[in-house]
RNA sequence: GGCCCCAUCGUCUAGUGGACUAGGACACCGGUUUUUCAUGUCGGUAACAGGGGUUCGAAUCCCCUUGGGGUCACCA
């Protein structure tokens, strides 16, 4: 937890020691690590050092699926060579933050299996893990950037910028920011600031081209003249998110950051910020994108057009395929295939198995498409794969987060609904079949359809063998499936009748339509009193008709 | 538009110069099981973007074209 302020490379030192304790500091971090503007960027070898890697959502909602992705390439690798996986919370932006959405991410991260060693709730030694508790620490690094030459203050004001960046392009010319010159000296900046004048921080490019070196893609230089000096503190004071995810990546001794391909052309910037403040530079990966099959971007407005255009919204974050109804198993599996192959052809696989078998080597370049067609198949089959015990304990999470009706019923009778339910696809099937047993005897809804194909064709055989089916259920003593089993059996045998003369009417008596979970249990989880008054209020209904 | 990344069935992918008449999975089509829905099961259709090289030999290496994507904020 947060230690007193500052804990890391630069921060508690750099304000509060002394000028020649401070300046020993920095050379012993300079010195340790490389010169800036060498292509080679390991200062340290990243592989004989502790493997330590995180997740840095920023709390501006609930956990996309995209991130679930990356959080779980993070996770594989850490568990996979016994290394840390921290949780930062990356909070810079006052703006955009979202009341409880840190809560939301951290729930759905545990929902996932996504457990992590260091961050929030649970501590950890290179903290604090909310980059909005280490302000001090980047005030100081910025500090020593300033006072060394390697950072500049600014004083162009955002509509300046616009007008800039506009004028560019009118003249179909691409904006890049100009170094200003003389450049405005830390003082002339600090003046500015204590008038009120908007002034931000801007680190100065060395101008070399630099070299990201990817574990999945490989080399990949920027040239000089693509790189500005871009801003690293905000005229509100606050850190850039590249600022602070180098500076917090350094205190937290991250080896290795695998993240998004969007995140690609920050890499240089980070780099640059490394080299500047004498930072190690970690191991990079850089993860294909996922989008929506049609090849759109997977954006949470999808739902609201889904919504408007009155479609069923489409799952876009991790919440929405737990509501959904989907098993985490299956939707981890289906992430971890997005990118990444075992190389045979398994496709399967638990958790532990990925642990095993994961590795960024077999890890792709090219862009994946969401298929979600492959995820419910892949969610069928683990629904059918898992314990009962883990089924029962998913599906009540399930009806939790749905604050389902269904959630009356005791645990015995939940778990005879899942077994009743064979080959559901997700949850949201069980609870739908369940549905008839959640209203009263006298509200079953006749569906016309139902009534016209299963009752009343052929002269009303259906209504017949209702009749007659409901003299026999009236004489049952022995409600359990087996035995509701075993008289239908019977009873066909003895009328010359296939069982689906027999189940459908019924079906249709107790629930108003052609669609249940298998007759006898459909009529066990219902109970006796209640199969016989709904037959025979089905029956009167037609007399009445 | 500049810069950067990518390119095998509709989709996710295997493939690292000869074992490829290109393998698997999902979807799709057809058969089958079944008391409804759904499962299950059996079989089938389907791809190396195009053009140049290199090589005895190229899905695999190089170049170009085309196509897709990312990024160009005081957002992360």
């Amino acid at each position: 937890m947060p230690r007193g302020g500052c804990c890391a490379p630069c921060g508690g030192a750099a304000t509060r020691l002394p000028e020649a304790s401070r300046s020993a500091l920095v050379r012993r971090f300079a010195g340790d690590y490389p010169p800036p503007g060498r292509p080679e960027t390991e200062g340290v070898v990243m592989s004989d050092v502790p493997l330590r890697v995180r997740f840095a959502p920023s709390p501006t909602g609930y956990l996309h699926v995209g991130g679930a992705r990356t959080v779980l390439f993070n996770f594989l690798l850490a568990r996979r060579h016994g290394g840390t996986f921290i949780l930062r919370i990356e909070d810079t932006d006052q703006d955009r933050h979202v009341e409880d959405s840190v809560a939301k991410i951290l729930d759905d991260l545990r929902w996932l299996g996504m457990n992590w060693d260091e961050g929030p709730e649970k501590g950890g030694d290179f903290g604090p893990y909310f980059q909005s508790a280490c302000l001090d620490e980047y005030r100081a690094c910025a500090a020593r950037l300033l006072q060394s030459g390697r950072a500049y203050y600014a004083l162009e004001t955002p509509e300046e910028l616009d007008a800039m960046r506009e004028r560019a392009r009118a003249g179909k010319r691409s904006f890049k920011y100009l170094r200003p010159d003389p450049l405005p000296t830390v003082q002339q900046g600090e003046t500015a600031k204590a008038a009120g004048h908007p002034v931000v921080v801007r680190l100065k490019m060395t101008g070399e081209p630099i070299t990201v070196q990817d574990d999945v893609l490989g080399d990949v230089t920027m040239p000089a003249e693509e790189l500005e000096d871009f801003v690293i503190v905000k005229s509100d004071g606050w850190p850039t998110y590249h600022f602070a995810c180098v500076v917090d990546d350094e205190r937290m001794r991250v080896s290795h950051v695998i993240r998004a391909q969007e995140h690609l052309m920050n890499t240089p910037k980070h780099i640059a910020l490394q080299r500047a403040l004498g930072f190690r530079t970690p191991r990079y990966a850089h993860l294909p994108i996922i989008f929506n099959l049609d090849g759109t971007k997977m954006s949470k407005r999808d739902k609201e057009k889904a919504i408007r255009e009155g479609r069923k919204p489409p799952e876009i974050e991790v919440h929405d395929f737990r509501v959904s109804g989907y098993l985490p198993e299956a939707l981890i599996n289906f992430l971890a295939l997005l990118g990444w192959s075992s190389g045979d052809d398994q496709e399967r696989f638990t958790l532990d198995e990925l642990v095993r078998r994961f590795s960024l080597e077999r890890v792709g370049r090219t862009n994946a498409r969401f298929d979600r067609e492959k995820l419910l198949a892949f969610n069928t089959e683990w629904c059918a794969r898992v314990a009962p015990t883990r089924l029962l304990e998913a599906f009540k999470d399930f009806l939790a987060v749905n604050k389902s009706p269904l959630l009356k019923f005791d645990e015995a009778t939940l778990g005879r609904l899942l077994a009743a339910k064979k080959g559901l696809r997700t949850f949201r099937d069980v609870e739908d079949s369940a549905r008839f047993l959640t209203v009263s005897d006298d509200e079953v809804a006749y569906s016309p359809d139902a009534v016209r194909k299963v009752l009343e064709k052929n002269d009303g055989a259906g209504y017949a063998a209702l009749a007659a089916t409901l003299t026999e259920l009236d004489a049952q003593a022995d409600w359990s499936p087996e035995a509701l089993h075993a008289l239908f059996e019977r009873t066909c045998a003895a009328r010359g009748l296939k069982m689906g003369d027999v189940a459908q009417p019924l079906r249709v008596a107790i629930t108003g339509m052609t669609v249940s979970p298998p007759i006898q249990d459909s009529l066990s989880l219902l109970g006796k009193a209640a199969t016989c008054a709904r037959v025979r209020r089905c029956l009167s209904l037609r007399e009445s008709a």
